[in-house]
DNA sequence: CAGTGGTCTAGACCACACG
DNA sequence: GTGTGGTCTAGACCACTGA
C-alpha cells in the first residue's frame, strides 16, 4: 500500500499506532525492540526511533533504557489538552457541547499602545477588533476578544463563514500559515461589565487566557483575551519531568 | 574546556545558547547554517540539528525551511512554562523570587473516598497528607496540598530536607521514577478559610491547579491541589497548531 | 553476560525560498 | 541555480538493565 508524500517516520508512527491498537504489535504491553521494528518495517533504526519518539511524546508508549519499549498505561482522561491549539467551537464539539455566538462587536480602528506592544506593531497601526460572547443554549460560557493587525484580516473576511473563531478563519483561509500560540493563564474576578455580559455575579472567578498567535514566520497575527465561566470547559495540561 | 558526561548535543545546545546571549553567534538575528555550525563545533550535522531542535522547542530560535535559523522574537515575559514540571521552589529561584515554607500540616491518615478515587487506590488506604503555605518575605503567595499514598512517602521522609516541595523530594530520592503530571487548570474564588491562610480578601480570584503525578510505571504517586495568589507567578503554555 | 535503548557520525537526497 | 533546512540511511559505540 503506497502512501502519500508524508515523511517516512510519520507513516511508520501511524502503522505502529495501528499495530498497538489492534494488538498485533505489542505482546503483553511490550513492543518489539527497535532493531526488530527496523527490520519489520524495512527502515533504518533512526527512523524507528523518530517514530517512537513521537509516540512517546504524545504519551502512547514508554521507553525504558536497557529494558524495552512498552505501551503506556491507559490514557488518564479524554479532555481539552491545552498543548494543542484548537478553536472553542472544535473543542465544544469534541466534548458534545452545542455552542453558538452572540452578537459580535466588530471594529476597525487604531491599536492602543498596549495592543501595539502585544502585537509588536507600530503604535496606532490599524487593527481589526472582534468581541463576542459564546453561549450554550441561553447560557453565556465565554467572552472572547481578538485583536488582529489589519494586514491579516479585514472586516470583509468576517462573512457568513464566521461562527466565532478567528483561528478557524485563519485555518480556512490557509493564510497566514500558523505556527504556535503563546498563552498566559490567570484567574480574574469578573467586574460589573463582564458579569453583565456573562450573566454571572460580579466578582465571580473566571479563567482568563491571554494569547499571542504566531505565524510560521514568527509574526504575531492575533492577540486575544478569553474569559471562561467555570464548569463548562475543562482545561488541562500534561507536564513532563525534567529533560530539555 | 572539557565537560562532564553530558550528551554532546546537550553541551552544544548550551554553547549555542551562550553564543546567542553574548551575540557572538547570531549576526542580525540569523544563526550560521547547520553545516557551518557543524564545522565550527566539530560535530556532525545530526548533533547540531538535535541541539537546534531543543532550542526551537524551548522557543529560543525559529527555523525556516530553505531560509535559515533565527533567534526567536524577544521573550514576551519571564515566566513558567507549564509543559515542564518543576517545583515551585525551582521556579521561584529562576525568576528571582525568594520563597520559604510556612508551618506544614502533616498527617498520616486514611484516604477519603474522593482522594482514593483520584489516586486510584482502595478507599481508606493510608496516605500522607502535607499542607503548607508558601511565602515570599511575609507575603503568602500559594497554598499547597499534597496527598501521597503511604507506600511512596512516609512522615520520616519529611526531615530537614523538606523545604516545601514533594516533587523535589521524589527527585532527590530518585524513587519512584517520575513520568508526567496531569494537571487540571481552573479559577476559584477564595473562601473564608483560604483567604485567612493567604491573607487576601475573601472572594478574591485564585488560580487552582489540580494535579495527578504519575510514576514512569504509570502509578499515581501524588495528588495535589495548588492555589496561587495572582501576580507572583505567571504560568503560560505554548500551544501548537495541528500536527502529531 | 546478552539485549535493550541512547547517542553520534558521515554521507546522501529531498523540499523549499530567493534572487 | 544556489543555499538552506528536512529526512533518511548504515553503521558504530556507549549506558543501562536484568538474568
Amino acid at each position: 500500500m503506497v502512501r502519500k508524500n508524508l515523511p517516512l517516520a510519520q507513516q511508520v508512527t501511524e502503522e505502529i499506532l495501528s499495530g498497538i491498537r489492534t494488538g498485533d504489535l505489542a505482546r503483553e504491553g511490550a513492543l518489539p525492540s527497535e532493531a526488530e521494528l527496523s527490520q519489520r518495517f524495512n527502515v533504518s533504526r533512526a527512523t524507528i526511533r523518530d517514530a517512537l519518539s513521537r509516540l512517546e511524546h504524545s504519551g502512547v508508549v514508554i521507553r525504558k533504557h536497557g529494558v524495552g519499549t512498552f505501551v503506556a498505561p491507559p490514557a488518564p482522561v479524554i479532555g481539552a489538552g491545552l498543548e494543542e491549539l484548537e478553536s472553542l467551537e472544535t473543542l465544544a464539539q469534541r466534548i458534545g457541547l452545542e455552542t453558538h455566538m452572540g452578537r459580535a462587536a466588530i471594529a476597525e480602528r487604531a491599536a492602543t499602545p498596549d495592543e501595539a506592544a502585544c502585537l509588536q506593531i507600530a503604535p496606532a497601526d490599524p487593527v481589526l477588533s472582534v468581541a463576542r460572547v459564546i453561549l450554550t443554549g441561553k447560557r453565556p460560557v465565554a467572552y472572547l476578544i481578538d485583536i488582529v493587525p489589519a494586514p491579516f484580516l479585514s472586516r470583509s473576511d468576517l462573512g457568513d463563514a464566521f461562527h466565532g473563531s478567528v483561528l478557524d478563519l485563519f485555518v480556512q483561509k490557509g493564510q497566514p500559515a500558523l505556527g504556535h500560540s503563546y498563552t498566559n493563564i490567570m484567574p480574574e474576578a469578573a467586574d460589573d461589565e463582564m458579569a453583565r455580559r456573562l450573566k454571572i455575579r460580579s466578582g465571580e472567578a473566571l479563567l482568563k487566557l491571554e494569547a499571542q498567535l504566531y505565524s510560521r514566520e514568527g509574526r504575531i497575527v492575533d492577540y486575544s483575551l478569553s474569559y471562561f465561566v467555570p464548569g463548562y470547559f475543562r482545561f488541562h495540561v500534561v507536564r513532563r519531568v525534567g529533560k530539555t
